[in-house]
DNA sequence: GTTTAGGGTTCG
């Protein structure tokens, strides 16, 4: 055979679109009319343009580019790198490619190419993973006995090297900056391993599994399975050699099945982390036991585990090497998934965060693990979170420091966000083996009122009663305010027990960005202690115009500190106003709908007038409701404001089909002396006005209901520059409040659209907060709450502030 | 070699 030269130059096709190939050419057409060729993927068509990272290379003599080195893979370290050297082996094993939703992986083994005079002693056989398209695509290119040169690798330790006894190292393969040639092995000639290309690797040369119907199941069979989970309890050590794990499954035919899967070692055991999650039995045996059948494991098992939310990712868990799962087992995933999404037999949720707990309540609970103390020998502390706030005061189990492993740290300054488990018994070997900053989930955890009033001896740990529980619940009272404790109690019914989850659990995704969230407060909040201290936050709060209304109990904070944090967060800030925007009262004055949350200016005069002038007709009138009101048909705008001076409350009507109807909503819907009350034109109903005289007209709300209109709110919309030492920073100001202490003016909005005097005491009080001409130095200090939130717009997301629980001291002003 | 377990609240 031709000599494989190296140092001497290749071409390799590589430019634009097209470059000659046939797109629709199969992967396993292997066209001889140049040296080399791009292959495309038979399903997936490539974009003109993009490198095919594999070549199948025809002539053997082809040589490999000049400005890679060689390496041999039993001199493959983990500092190898393979961006200019280059392996060449020939493929030994190729495994099934293993295709999730989102991904493609395939194994492979290769061995370094024995046709080198020296071969180097050591691991000549590697792992080599592949991912993504590069790995559907080898899948259907390259065939054992195929010699391969391969570049742009990555070297990782092998997690495998125990097993196989293989490299302790794995080469990985992405797409990026990958190239594999592949030498087929029917053109290598005579060499003694050569094999010849077998068949291509089709659907249906797979080996096809059949399922049984869980109804179907008689005694003696042995059968593959899929099905929901319904029940399971953890892994436990049996008398015999092995664990077990039970679980009940059911599925589309509605029986249920209990299986008892046993194994020496606990990670063969199927991945199940919650009820609903689905199950892929392979080789189970049914076992008459109690006038029904059971499965039990048999030889040459093998279960997959998936999560069974409807939309997650089908990805397949399991401690086996390599398994089939095709196209035909996800679209079985996600009947089952969709079935037990809408099956009320289903036992109900059982998960709870913190925020939803309540006394006496049972619940599996997946947080992180903040610290741990052992209590006695049949009783372990685990101080858990899951960023989220118990509605009812907790109990914190006072523990000497030097007996607590692990930090509380991040949780410094809030109240409500620790929960104390008291793990007993047989779970407390579990519980050693924990280590503080994991991941778990607590099942069948029982959230237990510790009211003072039990007597002792109620199994409260010596010294855990009481004291310590948060402040707002004190110590004593049964009932809704006691301090809750939670009990992992001992045995395993309900499926009781701890189990560590793994990290890419799609049901910690959100757990972990609320605590990341939580975590970059508190790490702000020690930020202080480096920026220079402004002077603002000198300032004494006294001399300060504005005072804080909310509870939260935080340290004031820098406004370049705030903007470097990310949303949605809530600080207090000593800012001055430099200046706002609109500078005009009236332009401030908005409306909003409650419902739909639009804003809309206050119509002017003008255009209110028109829309009288439009509807006038000859049919004029007024027809009195009760509680004097007053419904008007045929009236000039000002005809109207002249009425009001007689008038408590008018409604501007028109006729139609000879019943009346609200005039238009671009209009106020009700006149009430100098207020005007507008209707949003997205959520109202109009209809036609069916007098009741137990219709409750006296109020704003009932008018509104009799005439199918949607109130909108008048709200105050300033934006305010505030400044401090560290920087500067634009926040909304939203007075929307109709409850006078909660505005930051004290003023409800929509008293000030009537009240000249009102907006003469809004226009004062800016004047003050930002004295015009006057500088900044001379500006009040003012202590704001402010709450950061994002925007999403087109795409794209803006950072905004605005200003809450802040109001106006009165007596200042 | 071919078992082991076979769910159902509680430190009360």
């Amino acid at each position: 055979m031709a000599q494989l030269q190296e140092g001497s130059r290749i071409s390799i096709p590589t430019g634009g679109a097209g470059t000659g190939t046939s797109s629709g050419a199969s992967a396993h057409t292997r066209v001889s009319s140049s040296h080399l060729h791009r292959v495309h993927a038979p399903t997936a068509p490539r974009s003109p343009g993009s490198i095919m990272p594999i070549c199948v290379v025809i002539d053997p003599g082809t040589p490999v580019p000049s400005h890679l080195q060689r390496v041999p893979i039993p001199h493959l370290i983990l500092s190898s790198s393979g961006s200019d050297t280059f392996v060449k082996a020939k493929v030994v094993k190729k495994f099934p490619l293993v295709s999730t939703e989102s991904d493609y992986i395939l194994k492979t083994v290769i061995q370094e190419y024995e046709d080198q005079q020296s071969l180097p002693s050591g691991f000549t056989s590697i792992n080599a993973i592949l991912f993504g398209p590069l790995a559907r695509d080898f899948s259907q290119t390259v065939a054992e006995g195929d010699l391969l040169v391969m570049t742009g690798f990555t070297v990782e330790r092998s997690p495998t090297v125990k097993k196989d006894g293989l490299h302790p190292c794995n080469l990985q393969l992405a797409d990026r900056d990958v190239h594999i040639y592949v030498y087929p092995a029917s053109t290598l000639g005579p060499h003694p391993s050569a094999v010849s290309t077998p068949p291509p690797i089709t659907e249906a040369a797979k080996p096809k599994y059949t399922y049984a119907a869980l109804k179907d199941l008689k005694a003696g069979m042995v059968v593959n399975l899929y099905g929901v989970v319904t029940f399971f309890k953890q892994p436990f050590r049996t008398k015999g050699t092995d664990y077990c794990f039970t679980l009940k499954i059911t599925d589309q035919s509605d029986a249920k099945l209990g299986c008892s899967i046993f194994c020496e070692k606990l990670e063969d055991l199927p991945q199940i982390y919650k009820i609903g999650d689905i199950i892929r039995l392979h080789r189970v045996k049914m076992q008459p036991f109690n006038g029904a059948v059971n499965a039990i494991n048999t030889l040459g098992f093998s279960v997959l585990a998936f999560d069974g939310s409807v939309g997650s990712p089908v990805a397949p868990r399991t401690s086996s090497r390599s398994f089939h799962f095709g196209d035909e087992d996800r679209r079985t995933v996600e009947r089952l998934r969709a079935w037990a999404a809408h099956r009320s037999a289903l036992p109900p949720k059982s998960a709870a965060p913190l925020s939803s707990v309540r006394p006496k309540m049972f619940f599996d609970f997946t947080c992180q693990l903040l610290a741990k103390a052992q209590i006695d020998s049949c009783c372990t502390l685990l101080k858990v979170w899951d960023g989220t706030v118990c509605a009812d005061p907790l109990l914190s189990v006072p523990v000497d420091p030097g007996a607590l492993e692990g930090s509380l740290a991040v949780t410094r300054g809030r109240r409500n966000l620790v929960a104390d488990v008291l793990v007993f018994d047989d779970h407390v070997e579990v519980a050693r083996g924990l280590k503080p900053g994991s991941y778990l989930r607590i099942y069948n955890l029982h959230a237990v009122p510790q009211s003072a009033e039990m007597p002792p001896g109620d199994g409260v740990p010596p010294g855990a009663r009481g004291g310590g529980a948060s402040e707002e619940g004190g110590a004593g009272g049964a009932g809704a305010g006691a301090p809750l404790a939670f009990h992992l109690h001992c045995g395993t019914a309900y499926g009781r027990g701890i189990r560590v989850l793994p990290e890419d659990s799609p049901d910690l995704q959100d757990l972990k960005r609320r605590l990341e969230s939580m975590e970059n407060d508190v790490s702000d909040s020690s930020l202080i202690e480096w920026c220079t201290p402004p002077e603002s936050l000198d300032a004494e709060p006294e001399n300060c115009l504005t005072v804080r209304t909310c509870d939260h109990e935080l340290e004031c904070v820098t406004l370049a500190c705030v903007k470097n944090s990310p949303p949605p967060r809530v600080f207090h800030v000593r800012a001055r106003l430099q200046s706002y925007q609109p500078e005009r009262l009236c332009q401030a004055l908005k409306l909003h709908c409650p419902k739909c949350r639009a804003l809309q200016d206050v119509p002017d005069e003008e255009a209110i007038a028109s829309v009288f002038q439009e509807a006038l007709s000859e049919a004029g009138g007024m027809e009195r409701g009760p509680d004097r009101l007053v419904f008007v048909e045929g009236a000039t705008f000002q005809e109207m404001c002249q009425m009001l001076e007689e008038q408590t409350s008018m409604v501007p009507v028109r006729s139609s089909d000879g019943r009346m109807t609200l005039l238009d909503l671009s209009a106020p819907f009700l006149f009430q002396g100098p207020k005007r009350n507008y209707g949003c034109r997205r959520c109202s109903q109009l209809k036609h006005v069916e007098l009741n005289p137990q219709e409750k007209t006296d109020q704003i709300e009932g008018i509104a209901e009799v005439l199918g209109v949607q109130p909108l709110q008048y709200v105050f919309l300033l934006k305010l520059a505030l400044e401090d030492d560290s920087g500067r920073l634009d926040a909304l100001l939203w007075n929307g409040s109709v409850r006078t202490e909660e505005s930051f003016f004290c003023v409800p909005a929509s008293d000030a659209e009537a009240s000249q005097e009102l907006q003469d005491w809004i226009r004062k009080t800016l004047d003050k907060l930002c004295p015009p001409g006057g500088r900044l130095e001379e500006h009040p200090w003012l202590d704001l709450c402010l709450r950061s939130y994002t925007v999403e717009e087109d795409g794209h997301h803006t950072v905004c502030y605005q200003i809450c629980d802040t109001v106006i001291k009165r007596a200042d002003v």
